[in-house]
RNA sequence: GGGCCGGUAGAUCAGGGGUAGAUCGCUACCUUGGCAUGGUAGAGGCCUCGGGUUCAAUUCCCGACCGGUCCA
């Protein structure tokens, strides 16, 4: 740590035409023309520009063309806007200013900058302040930021902060503002690692721009900036950022920048809400300017929010009801107009909305505004107010161009949201009965929004309904933050050891098919050998590393486990490491199968993006890939599942590039060359370093890449899509095969039909009818055998109650029919509902016939005054034991079965409802006696069931079951 | 990348180691001259899948698959 302060430092422009001062307010140090008290910025000094602009009036794209062109003008390079989504940053999702197009790479010194110096328009996005949004009237989540950079280093001085100064003051003077009332103030500045003095520049109470100057990087000692610590560096880097909407603003005087900025998409939302009538109303448009006015004084945020109104109502001398009846609705449509535009940048750069990432964002802002419109009086679709944005952004016409991806997404999210809402809101009122007349604890209002995503204000209004209140503390957020445990940050990464190891020249690029090789030994490491050149690819961009053999001069052939790259060297791993020694020629062989596979795999990776591409839209960009021998995988974003019929047709367009048999064309390029040429798609699979970047062209996919390829798309071979499935919301990963591993693919699919259709004895075309009727035909059975059970358990007891088995076969073997006739004849209902066949002697007969296996044992008992009923069956189950239970089951009684199938045995114990109360206990019998058959059970005092392996035992266990039942029966009656 | 929820009838969901439930919808019948309605009956479930524990798993445990949601 140090004392040291940071400083701006001498500036001959500043010196020569200002006057250093200390701010009354705040004591920062600021620069002025003229006598000035306070610092220029909130909170030490009011707007000014409201109503009285301090800039020439200019709209947004007139404003940017006049500042880029004045930059031109004076040598620097004009550079095309980067997207919105960080792709090339690992740290950030989102660009949050034009320095961010420059990090790490071109600030760390490892490529050079697209040009030195440089002027840019960058659309950023800002989502911290998200919820100021139309209340302060100076928040946007979107906004451009105007730069102009320069990148010093001790070889190449372009320009430092005495140009930089200057270039503010003339442009300033040309956009029309007075020079009296330009301040500059100073501010220690740090972010991404890097920090410096910056100056603050403001008219009128506004800050139009920040003029950086980056020139420490974080290190363990040095000043202390923000809580870390910086020393000086050898680059410095002029890092400015000119907010292109505050200068409209300024030179337009609206109340709010919004008003200044979208003027005709605000107009329309006043329209289609019908608010017009209140603002032309003078009363209205005071109290509108005055909230404006102090709004910009102060740093919102929620719980300040009311404090704000507060004042702002007693100056106006209005109540606080009253002031926000006014200013709300308003309020409302700002935060639409915002954040619609942003979702058109976000979109419109290709962030797909997913749960994760840079997608979970853009579903935040969608959301947000689905919020916002639900709570206008108007129903206004946020389709059309999209399109009207990207009517408005005609600075813009890549956004025009996907308007219809756009709209679709908008669509499909605004429909997920609202099957969101309507299941919380369920789920809410189920939780909210249950408080009705308290208070709805605020632990189930965070798990209500963090589990099932309701936003604490439906939670409020639902709640209600069931009339229990719910008490929203000011830092819901922070509570809801405070639940998830901290996850430890995955610690930084070791600085590698920095060894000079020899540059390993890479054959595997100039010969991309040759397979062998001689070369010379230039190093040895622990397991490893490094070789002048080779054609062992060391592994990278989702391609595995190459494995084969080496020669030694000796002749010994060693196996070489991998390849692998350490700074520019390629270490080939072997198994043994003795035969070799520096200076040796060798040669080399790589496994050729391997290193096929894994190349065709490649490029179909390749030709399967692009055809994936130009079926589902532009916005479609490579997540993350794995090439593999034997398969491989490519995930892209994208906001639907993949339907069968895009997969199949992707798949036909991906075989189409394939049979077309072009020339995979590989080259080296000045990377700001490809940059300016082929634009951002070129990385897809992430941004390599260096000056020069090696691209590959399959058909008409063009990107940056250092994998070995085939030399043509025709010997990539069959493409098969294997599966689609969804990894994440909004990334869909395709599984496929290339070449002999699709042909396997295909095999072992053949063999899977082969069997089935073997087994099922019908050819492989008629699998799925068959299969069909098959499942159908399975579930029928299932549903009769259940029907079945429950008519055997009535006949079961039924019969069980008016004939005994011996009686019966007695009388039928005395052909004595009329006697089982008339024993059976109150079976005639239960029979007829059986058999729809009436009731004969004959009928009779077969129901005897029926029974005898059935039912062992028919044994009305009666100690005391209940009925024990004892049923032996075999073959039959727990549950059939259990249906005919209850229908033997009365009030008074206690009914014991038992039977065995499958070479189990079951036994279950009903009580009646009047012996249950007398303290009889079916599951303590239950467990006793299926000890007997090597198991167990249990279940309720009224009803249990247990079994065990002995089948045999079955007879034995039911009785030790009916001795168990006497026993405590008589236990009872002697103490009852 | 991490956390938290969930997957049961056509839909929405309850349940829970021991006979799978409700509401709506569907079918038929009854109530009326007809409709709204009301009543009665019925159809409709590999309780997502695989493994484990258990006498017994839709239920408990592990894993897979699918979905929801919050955070970085």
């Amino acid at each position: 740590m140090s004392n040291k302060q940071l400083s701006l430092g001498t500036l001959e422009y500043l010196s020569n035409n200002f006057q250093l001062k200390s701010c009354e307010s705040c004591g920062s140090r600021f620069w002025a023309r003229e006598e000035q008290k306070t610092c220029g910025d909130a909170p030490c000094a009011p707007y000014t520009f409201i109503g009285a602009p301090v800039l020439k009036k200019r709209d947004l794209n007139d404003l940017r063309e006049s500042y880029l062109s004045f930059f031109e003008r004076r040598g620097h390079v004009r550079i095309l806007p980067y997207p919105v989504i960080a792709r090339w940053r690992e740290d950030v999702l989102l660009v949050n200013a034009s320095i961010y197009d420059f990090q790490p790479l071109v600030t760390s010194g490892k490529i050079p900058p697209p040009a030195n110096p440089l002027t840019i328009s960058q659309p950023c996005i800002r989502l911290k302040d998200i919820d100021t949004v139309g209340k302060s009237g100076r928040h946007l989540t979107n906004f451009e930021m105007m730069a102009h950079h320069a990148f010093n280093d001790p070889d190449c001085q372009i320009y430092w902060k005495n140009e930089t100064v200057q270039y503010c003051d003339s442009l300033l003077h040309e956009l029309g503002a007075e020079p009296a009332a330009i301040t500059y103030k100073e501010t220690p500045w740090a972010g991404g690692g890097n920090a410096g003095i910056s100056l603050e520049v403001l008219v009128g109470g506004l800050e139009l721009a920040t003029l950086v100057f980056m020139d420490m990087e974080r290190s363990k000692t040095g000043v202390m900036i923000k809580d870390e610590c910086y020393t000086q560096m050898k680059k410095s880097i002029v890092d400015t950022g000119y907010g292109l909407e505050r200068m409209v603003w300024a030179g337009n005087g609206m109340p709010t920048i919004y008003d200044a900025v979208m003027p005709d998409i605000v107009n329309y939302l006043i329209e289609c809400t019908g608010l017009e009538h209140s603002l032309e109303d003078p009363y209205y448009s005071h109290i509108l300017a005055q909230n404006a006015r102090f709004a910009g004084m102060v740093d919102l945020n929620a719980s300040n929010l009311l404090d704000l109104r507060k004042r702002v109502a007693k100056s106006i001398g209005i109540a606080v009801d009253d002031l926000v009846r006014i200013v709300e609705p308003i309020e409302t449509l700002y935060t639409i107009a915002d954040h619609s535009r942003c979702l058109v940048f976000m979109l419109g750069d290709g962030i797909v909305p997913s749960n994760v990432k840079a997608g979970y964002l853009a579903r935040l802002v969608i959301r947000k505004v689905l919020r916002s419109l639900q709570g206008l009086d108007s129903v206004i679709p946020l389709e059309k107010i999209i399109l009207k944005q990207i009517e408005d952004l005609n600075a813009f016409p890549k956004y025009a161009e996907r308007a219809d991806t756009l709209i679709d997404i908008i669509q499909n999210e605004t429909e997920k949201y609202r099957s969101t809402i309507d299941k919380g809101t369920r789920r809410v009122s189920g939780v909210a009965q249950r408080y009705k007349g308290q208070s709805f604890p605020v632990a189930e209002v965070i798990k209500m929004y963090d589990t099932y995503g309701v936003p604490p204000e439906t939670v409020k209004d639902v709640a209600k309904e069931f009339g229990a209140s719910v008490e929203l503390p000011d830092d819901f957020y922070s509570l809801v933050a405070a639940t998830h445990e901290r996850v430890k940050e995955v610690e930084e990464l070791a600085a590698e050891a920095v060894q000079s190891l020899p540059v390993t020249h890479r054959l595997f690029y100039d010969e991309p098919e040759q397979t062998n090789f001689k070369a010379h030994i230039v190093g040895l490491v622990d397991d490893g050998i490094i070789l002048d050149k080779t054609l062992f690819y060391p592994g990278g961009g989702g391609q595995p590393e190459d494995t084969g053999y080496i020669t030694a001069p000796s002749g010994k052939i060693v196996r070489v486990r991998l390849a692998r790259l350490q700074g520019h060297a390629i270490i080939h791993e072997v198994e043994d490491v003795e035969p070799f020694s520096v200076g040796d020629q060798v040669t080399g062989d790589i496994d050729v199968k391997r290193r096929q596979s894994l190349a065709r795999h490649h490029t179909a990776t390749h030709i399967l993006l692009a055809s994936i591409r130009d079926e589902l839209g532009g916005h479609i960009w490579q997540e993350g890939a794995q090439k593999g021998v034997k398969s491989s995988r490519l995930d892209v974003s994208h906001y639907k599942k993949v339907t069968d019929d895009e997969r199949k047709e992707i798949e036909l367009r991906a075989n189409e590039m394939i049979m077309a048999d072009t020339a995979v064309e590989t080259q080296w390029m000045d990377r700001n060359e490809a940059e300016q040429t082929y634009g951002f798609a070129l990385y897809q699979g992430g941004v390599p370093p260096g000056e020069i970047i090696r691209t590959v062209q399959v058909g008409d996919d063009i990107q940056a890449c250092a994998g070995t390829h085939m030399t043509s798309t025709g010997k990539v071979g069959p493409l098969r899509i294997i599966r689609t499935e969804r990894i994440q919301d909004g990334v869909e990963r395709f599984e496929f095969a290339a070449g002999v591993a699709a042909l396997k693919y295909d095999q072992r699919r053949d063999t899977i039909l082969g069997e089935s259709s073997q087994t099922l004895r019908v050819p492989a075309e008629q699998l799925p009818v068959t299969v069909g009727r098959f499942f159908e035909e399975w579930k029928q059975r299932g549903k009769e055998n259940e029907e079945l059970k429950g008519s055997r358990a009535k006949f079961t007891s039924l019969a069980s109650e008016y004939i005994s088995v011996k009686e019966a076969q007695e009388a039928l073997s005395a052909g004595d029919l009329e006697t089982v006739a008339n024993r059976l004849s109150s079976l005639d209902a239960a029979f007829k509902r059986l058999t729809e066949v009436k009731v004969s002697p004959s009928a009779a007969t077969a129901v005897a016939e029926v029974m005898p296996p059935t039912v062992q044992i028919v044994e009305p008992i009666q100690p005391g005054n209940h009925l024990i009923k004892i049923l032996c069956c075999i073959d039959a189950d727990i549950k059939e034991l259990l249906h005919t239970s209850q229908e033997l089951l009365n009030d008074n009684a206690v009914v014991i079965l038992g039977g065995v199938r499958g070479g189990e045995a079951s036994i279950v114990v009903r009580v009646g409802t009047d012996v249950v109360k007398k303290g009889l206990n079916a599951a303590i019998i239950v467990k006793k006696a299926c000890s007997l058959l090597g198991g167990s059970g249990g279940g309720r005092p009224d009803r249990a069931q247990g079994g065990g392996p002995y089948a045999d035992k079955i007879n034995e266990a039911v009785n030790e079951a009916k001795k168990l039942v006497r026993e405590q029966l008589e236990a009872i009656g002697q103490t009852g």
